[in-house]
DNA sequence: TCCTATATATGACATATATCAATTAATTGA
DNA sequence: TCAATTAATTGATATATGTCATATATAGGA
């Protein structure tokens, strides 16, 4: 991982997120004061689950991945994580370490703004510290709706549910060259890497979906809704 | 339910929530004067899910539960709330509907406070609004945790973690009188009724609890640990 | 008090899903 | 380009867990 010092050019962490849009031009200088820029290759930790947290972050280019390092090594996919969108845990405002690991997907470019300022702008800010607490409620509601379907439904609505989250939310098309392993759509459904084969090939042969290795295409997609809903 | 503004009386909600602290005297007046009683019976719903939210709420006194009422009927109760802790879900912030219900365990007392008002506490007191950041970060990391739970552990391990989270976080004792059925103990660890039933009987025989109907006691604290952390 | 509804308990069985082992296919680096 | 690693696939099997049927116990009302 290189890190460099860019306060100085052009670029602006302040364009990364919406809610940068309520700060005053003072309180934007002082964002991009205090940022960073750093670069990850595919695979790089870029966030260690357990260590000292003192960042906020966000991306200005690439895909990674959220996940808790759960038991036995095993780990457990929390979201894919795109430009436009806080990456901070909530580790941040309890016990100052990371709660969750992120990893690089594709290349990656990443903006760090220091907590403290960014607690300063919650602190001093109303609209501000609003915006956040609505950018953390979304996140909280996901994690519900998450947590029913993966105890609620069997494998195939959990596979379908993650499948419309990368067509819908992920890659705004309803084929894609999905950039995750078999192992790792596992680690989002609570799967085994062999049951999401199974799974798919099930799909395939419903004519709910086509697949060719990462590339995968939803030909019915009220099918495949119906599926995750149903369970 | 009963409904009545006590408003001109000398209790105050202002006490249920240790961040009304940070609140000025004109604040805390401000939530004295927006604020309303209710009781309600055990098994009543205070919150209803998918209904419209215009109230955060505290419980003066009893026990409740927060639920997901999920697919197919089923409910997943997210935790079992008492006095001092703030109820209210992401929907506040998101599209004022409740996302999850709220049910009466024992007698409840219950303090309603208008969403406005807190939401202009949160934009006008900026210790206030940390304060509630924290409050949900906290909310936030046991869901994760919970998540994990849910979905890398065996029966056994979620039900001794239900059965540590009652004694340390409830009830705060190894031994309590339990107000919830087999059937809501398999509504916190997804588990069906007949499941809690035979592996609590599991846990008895092996001299880590013992149980009478509601009334549990746990005789080997560390024994449970290990199950629930090891999975 | 007894009666009825509800909760708990238990056994037999069905099924979803993981695990293990083996094979094939794809990717990467020298 | 080819070997070597990694990922995907497939089948056989084990296991965890849910479902159903039924019995028993408990609690709440008339």
């Amino acid at each position: 991982m290189t890190l460099k010092d860019i306060t100085d050019n052009n670029d602006s962490c302040s364009g990364l997120w919406k809610n940068f849009d309520l700060l005053t031009n003072s309180e934007i200088k002082l964002v991009n004061e205090n940022r960073y820029e750093a670069v990850f290759k595919p695979g790089e930790v870029i966030i260690k689950q357990g260590s000292p947290a003192s960042n906020a972050l966000f991306l200005s280019s690439g895909m990674a991945k959220s996940y808790i390092e759960g038991i036995n090594g095993k780990n457990f996919i929390m979201s894919i994580l795109l430009p436009g969108r806080l990456i901070m845990g909530p580790g941040a405002y309890v016990n100052s370490r990371h709660t969750y690991s992120v990893a690089a997907i594709t290349a990656v470019q990443a903006c760090f703004i220091n907590f403290e300022v960014f607690k300063h702008l919650v602190r001093v800010n109303g609209n501000f510290a609003e915006s956040l607490v609505e950018d953390i409620s979304v996140k909280s509601l996901r994690s519900h709706s998450r947590m029913v379907n993966l105890t609620q439904k069997k494998m195939p609505g959990r596979l379908a549910e993650i499948l419309l989250y990368f067509a819908n939310d992920i890659y705004n098309a309803d084929e894609f060259e999905l950039n995750l392993s078999r192992k790792e759509l596992g680690e989002m459904t609570n799967m085994a890497k062999e049951s999401v084969v199974r799974i798919l090939k099930e799909l395939e042969n419903s004519g709910v979906v086509s697949s060719n290795l990462s590339y995968i295409k939803i030909l019915d997609k009220a099918k495949l809704q119906q599926i995750s809903e149903k369970g």
